[in-house]
DNA sequence: TCTCCAATAATTGTCAACAATTTATGTTGA
DNA sequence: TCAACATAAATTGTTGACAATTATTGGAGA
């Protein structure tokens, strides 16, 4: 039985915003049962309750949110609309398992989005005064990582991307920011060897003082390498995921 | 009764792309019903057939599809998604009516985004020979604006953006272009005074130029300005639509 | 032992019906 | 004449059932 809800978690007591919860404070608008259930099988999927390739029965997400398939197919249509999972038509629904040149499609973007947005970010007047709830989010990324705790970890990490964009104010920004970053950690699950995770919180902090100082070109730098830096620890996306057991068992 | 189906219509005589046929042309995956769907409605929003603030009631599409409310709703959903249309719980969608602050952020993005695609095209090695599909593109759009053939003009006007991205083959800075052309549309539907449209073609034209001479600064400048013309073309978003029955009327 | 094929089971695609909510209409009273 | 209210109509949200398709199982024949 697949464990989805994410309510009863021990990973909240960082309080790391879930993925899914990227999402204007001011966004006031009711939240539908499609959207829960959207929302569920999002985190499920960052925190890597869900890997690349499960296969998504539409019964079984019925009982776990108990609810009807249509909610359900609903969920599914629109996260397959965000390339989250794909769907084969009369096959089903899996979660996504990116190939080698969406890999290098994501984080071609990423680099080139986000060095943009350092641009953006230095030209600000009061960019030192607004980067100061950033400065926090890292050292709790910190303060995640030394506890161990994968899944605050992963959650501040994107956020930090998510963030930086936030302080510009561009609503389209954020939500381009927050879909690559989502993509991004889907690659991640499917190509990175685990246990070799650099701590990106450094580079993040980096990141910090560089722009904080004005210098745009030593930001773009250094995001630039810890992008790269990030692609390169994949295995080689041309051979495949790393652990076996994605490519074989799950997708049955 | 709403015109949707756009099969029929003379537009295709130019052979302008539609709004909904931007995907790779190797994209072999079959369309269901819902995309039918989708696209039909999107093109009809894209070719102004379908006015911001339109309400899309779903017994209504369902007889103009000849399907199901469960299809629809699908679309709907997804539509949603894209910002094409927005769900206002239990009373239903309607049409996206950009507000000033979305048509900012829309615009923001595009020169930015498109600016930086403009620089790593200047970097691509035979950028002349590629740029050539792109010149056979212009002049069709002048074509269609000789023509008067509106339809057709605003379909080759969008695709010669989206197309400069396909340039690049990163599939997903063709999406966000695509997704950002589809909303200025809706923008200028909504905003912008009918009958003062400047022929854009010459500066498409213009931009193509100085990409094949690697003049990447001035391609941007170019760009930068096209941009913001159109931006500032629109009647002061602050104060509503230009039409007042599109306040009034529409939204039932 | 292996491949091919048929029968069965599981899953997805589509639809129509019912419940909940919103919108429109008509009436009353000041 | 107008606002407030009650009633009726229209529309959306949700569900379960049936048809179409795909996946699995088991057995026959080489």
């Amino acid at each position: 039985m697949l464990y989805l809800h994410s309510n009863s978690a021990s990973a909240d007591t960082l309080e790391a915003p879930k993925a899914s919860s990227w999402r204007s404070a001011y966004d006031t608008s009711p939240r539908s049962e499609v959207d829960r259930v959207y929302d569920d099988i999002f985190d499920a999927v960052m925190d890597r309750r869900l890997l690349p390739g499960a296969k998504l029965t539409e019964a079984t997400l019925c009982k776990i949110f108990s609810c009807s398939r249509n909610i359900v197919r609903m969920a599914l249509s629109q996260l397959a609309h965000d390339k989250i999972v794909v769907i084969e038509p009369n096959r089903g629904a899996f979660v996504w398992q990116p190939n080698a040149k969406e890999t290098r499609d994501v984080f071609e973007m990423r680099r080139a989005m986000e060095c943009m947005t350092l641009d953006m970010l230095v030209a600000l007047p009061d960019i030192q005064t607004r980067l100061l709830p950033l400065y926090d989010m890292v050292a709790r990324e910190r303060k995640a990582f030394e506890c161990g705790d994968r899944i605050s970890w992963i959650r501040l990490s994107n956020a930090f991307h998510v963030e930086l964009a936030h302080l510009l104010g561009n609503d389209v920004l954020i939500e381009m920011l927050h879909s690559l970053c989502a993509r991004t950690t889907l690659i991640i699950a499917y190509y990175d060897t685990p246990g070799q995770s650099t701590c990106s919180y450094l580079e993040h902090q980096d990141i910090l003082d560089r722009i904080a100082q004005g210098d745009a070109a030593g930001a773009k730098a250094a995001m630039h390498h810890h992008l790269e830096d990030c692609e390169h620890r994949m295995n080689d996306p041309e051979k495949g995921p790393v652990d076996p057991w994605l490519a074989i068992s799950i997708k049955r």
